[in-house]
DNA sequence: CTACAAGTTAAAGTTAACTTTAAGTCAACA
DNA sequence: TGTTGACTTAAAGTTAACTTTAACTTGTAG
């Protein structure tokens, strides 16, 4: 099957725009082109399309993702390098995940805290605690 | 205790020029000046420094955590609505932590393939391969 | 009292990743 | 064959979140 840029942008939930953009930027050079100029998409583009869209969400900037998928088209010399790669990205997700917990666990004490100051009507409820009546895990966070 | 601008930098480890451009977005409006006009940090604002750290690295735009401060200047009579943006923002934390989850995945099989493929010499070994061989996890990615 | 590091401001500059615009072309259907 | 919706391009515009610059002031150490 062949898709065009819109069918492709609708099927990734992204803009035809950004599709286009990304063309431009060197992100797809397997794209071929129909003899009126139109892009056409195949069915084995779709996982390096999945694959940008990995690395891109993991927050890898467009002209680090260029470089991977250049070396792709390079072929199997590029082996080492694209592990290297992907190894590092995946240390950067393992880091962002262990941020987004330690942001969630503060979000857990903001949650209880607030839940908390809603049932008194104040937010001075929390001073008037006896320190010990404050859960183990909350205990680190100012209010 | 009272801290200038870098030395609250040097703590939080960022840039004094970004407090100073928070303070001008009004994320600041606790901040008290010296006669002179130097902005004087209490130990008692630095629980305000982490909640808009903690906001800011779960990707809360700063005019939303603008607002989230507001609310707490204003008093007791914000906490339901301090409450549900607590909550709304742990939504976004988990949904985010999915999506990474995610895309982990998938850098885990690119990290197989790529370890695989290494040792093959090629990636041609992917399409040589049984299906069955696959492991389990990495059969619904394309490579 | 002087030197000087670090503080202050307003305004302009930077960067990434798109998005929009304008002018035009392609291709599928009636 | 004409209409129409989707495609094409280059270039300019947008947005967020800073960062830099330039000119000036503050406050501490010697």
């Amino acid at each position: 099957m062949i898709y065009t840029v819109g069918e492709i942008a609708k099927q990734m939930d992204i803009a035809p725009s950004t599709l286009r953009y990304y063309d431009k930027e060197g992100l797809l050079p397997f794209l071929e082109r129909s003899s009126g100029g139109i892009r056409m998409f195949k069915d084995e583009d779709l996982g390096w399309l999945e694959i940008i869209e990995c690395l891109k969400k993991t927050g890898m900037p467009i002209k680090e993702i260029k470089h991977f998928i250049d070396c792709g088209m390079a072929g199997d010399e590029t082996i080492n390098e694209r592990l290297s790669i992907i190894q590092s990205q995946k240390n950067v997700v393992i880091a962002k995940m262990k941020e987004m917990q330690e942001m969630l666990d503060m979000l857990d004490f903001k949650d209880w805290y607030y839940t908390k100051a809603k049932e008194a009507g104040t937010c001075a409820f929390y001073n008037a605690m006896d320190p010990e009546d404050i859960p183990q895990p909350f205990r680190k966070y100012k209010d």
